[in-house]
DNA sequence: CCAGCAGCCTGTGCGC
DNA sequence: TGCGCACAGGCTGCTG
């Protein structure tokens, strides 16, 4: 279940394994999920990784970019040469590529012709890998990701990245956080998880989020105090920053980009739990369905 | 314009 | 054991 914190932790995976390396071939084994021309990746250096909401964008050397949505069970996960993973404690796919292998990156480094250059504390530099050839999967069991081909300076003319709302730690300020909460009429868990009226908040977050600030999943926006409005603004910004340093929630199909895993998943508040006992009152946690998606509270703390 | 919902997919876990 | 079904959930595109 991607959202900002793990989207964010694969970026930063990302920029330590395979910025500065340049895609020398392209495996496409699953064309649906591909748009745009692989020719136009093919011979170019990886510049830089960005993130927009839930989107990230791999910044190549020659004017292209490549735009990706891991959605729900997407994954980018990179190989050495020897294709085995980097980290130690791997406990997912060992097998890559696998029949949900879509797309198989070769990467190479220039930093090759330095092969021979001794290196001062060999094995203790965390970006050793940058002077090593690897393989970069996309792995995506449901194939609801997509991976896309575009100029560089045309990634906002994409309709998910035009229309994604301000980003929780930048953009998306309290005073703009309060206009946007005052404008709707939508409950209130429903507007956190629009990508249009704010990005990067998912089910996980947006629930332990209103549990945190003891409301209701179901009020409306325009409805809360002015207090209510600011303890769950604090609230986003703190979920969001505890799954970002737990490295995510690795509940189901999600793993960082060296193969490890999230931890944000012992630490929910209230996801997931229902039939069990609230944190805060002991009593019972509830799911309902709102927008067709399971939402989970505590009819006693959130009112 | 907005709200609501089916569709996209596969794996998992449950009840019978 | 196995079948059918609900569920996981982000986003698009359609309908009213």
């Amino acid at each position: 279940m991607p959202e900002l914190p793990e989207v964010e932790t694969i970026r930063r995976g990302l920029e330590r394994h395979i910025v500065g390396k340049a895609i020398v071939g392209v495996e496409l084994r699953f064309e649906k999920i591909f748009s745009g021309k692989v020719e136009d990746v093919i011979g170019a250096k990886i510049m830089s990784i960005r993130r927009f909401g839930k989107g990230l964008v791999i910044d190549l050397s020659n004017g292209f970019s490549i735009t990706a949505h891991v959605k729900m069970t997407g994954q980018f996960v990179y190989f050495g040469e020897d294709r085995k993973n980097f980290h130690p404690n791997l406990s997912l796919p060992t097998d890559l590529p696998n029949k949900h292998t879509h797309v198989i990156f070769t990467l190479n480094s220039p930093a090759e012709r330095h092969a021979g250059k001794p290196e001062a504390h060999p094995g203790s530099d965390p970006g050793q890998d940058r002077l090593t050839k690897g393989f970069l999967f996309y792995n995506d069991i449901r194939k609801f990701g997509w991976l896309k081909v575009v100029k560089t300076d045309e990634v906002f003319r994409q309709p998910f990245f035009k229309g994604l709302g301000p980003e929780p730690f930048s953009t998306l300020t309290l005073p703009l956080f309060k206009k946007i909460v005052l404008k709707s009429s939508l409950p209130i868990k429903i507007l956190l998880m629009d990508q249009r009226k704010m990005s990067g908040i998912g089910n996980i977050y947006a629930n332990d989020a209103l549990y945190a600030s003891r409301i209701d999943p179901r009020r409306k926006g325009n409805e809360l105090t002015k207090l209510e409005q600011k303890v769950l603004y604090t609230a986003v910004l703190e979920v969001l920053t505890k799954g970002l340093e737990l490295g995510g929630a690795s509940e189901n199909t999600y793993i960082q980009v060296d193969g490890g895993k999230g931890s944000y998943q012992d630490h929910f508040l209230v996801y997931g739990k229902n039939g069990k006992k609230c944190l805060r009152c002991g009593n019972l946690i509830e799911r309902i369905k709102q927008g067709g998606r399971s939402t989970f509270y505590c009819p006693t703390c959130q009112s």
